[in-house]
DNA sequence: CGGGATCCTTACTGATACTG
DNA sequence: CAGTATCAGTAAGGATCCCG
């Protein structure tokens, strides 16, 4: 394919922020967290741990490290018997809401197509 | 949080449609490959192999025929010598077209707020 | 050029048990 | 409840060589 220089560059670059995006959602269950968290706004760890179907304790405890760490959840714990704690969604994760909805859509959408066919 | 039975199950179905799609978007590289074929309609191979920096051929040919099991790639063998095979998007392929996007857009602007700061 | 086969290493993941 | 620690299996990924 022939295509302008510039055309190149913007492309390359277009693949490098993907990459970055990937880099931080990577794994088998950043995204599914963080749609859990999304769709109830808040959301304990052991309601997580039920919404996410199949997840280990020790796999959401350390997806969730991660994904603080990115700033994209915000972790605080509550002063109740016994602890409680509580995971959001911060402003910066709160941005990939546009993105869970478009894959839920198309989760749904593939469904149809490549199963129900 | 206290919800609605109905909202309950709208959450558990989104939930459900969101593994989907990562089911079939699954791995490392899936989502740069795609967006390789993507951003230049019709990529070859070794094109794609340069695209998606830092993959090997042995997993870019298994992710490449995972797509095409899940009919998101169309695989075209041109007879030329030595022969050439062209990926392109299919139909049901395009509509991720949408997230490659907000992926390529929301990479950019993470990267500002996490490495650049 | 576009892969497949092989070997090898590391990363991911799960099960279970345990702690504050 | 919200994790951590340990152990052990599986899968992902890389390097290299080979073939049509």
């Amino acid at each position: 394919m022939q295509c302008e220089p510039l055309q190149i560059d913007k492309h390359k670059k277009e693949m490098m922020a993907v990459q970055d995006s990937m880099d931080v959602l990577n794994g088998k269950w950043k995204i599914s967290i963080i749609s859990s968290i999304c769709y109830y706004n808040k959301r304990r760890f052991s309601d997580i741990l039920n919404d996410v179907a199949g997840i280990s304790n020790k796999m959401l405890s350390k997806e969730l490290k991660e994904l603080e760490m990115n700033q994209l959840v915000k972790r605080t714990v509550l002063d109740t018997q016994p602890i409680t704690v509580q995971y959001e969604l911060t402003e910066h994760g709160l941005t990939l809401k546009t993105i869970i909805n478009h894959l839920t859509d198309w989760g749904k959408e593939h469904r149809k197509k490549i199963i129900g066919e």
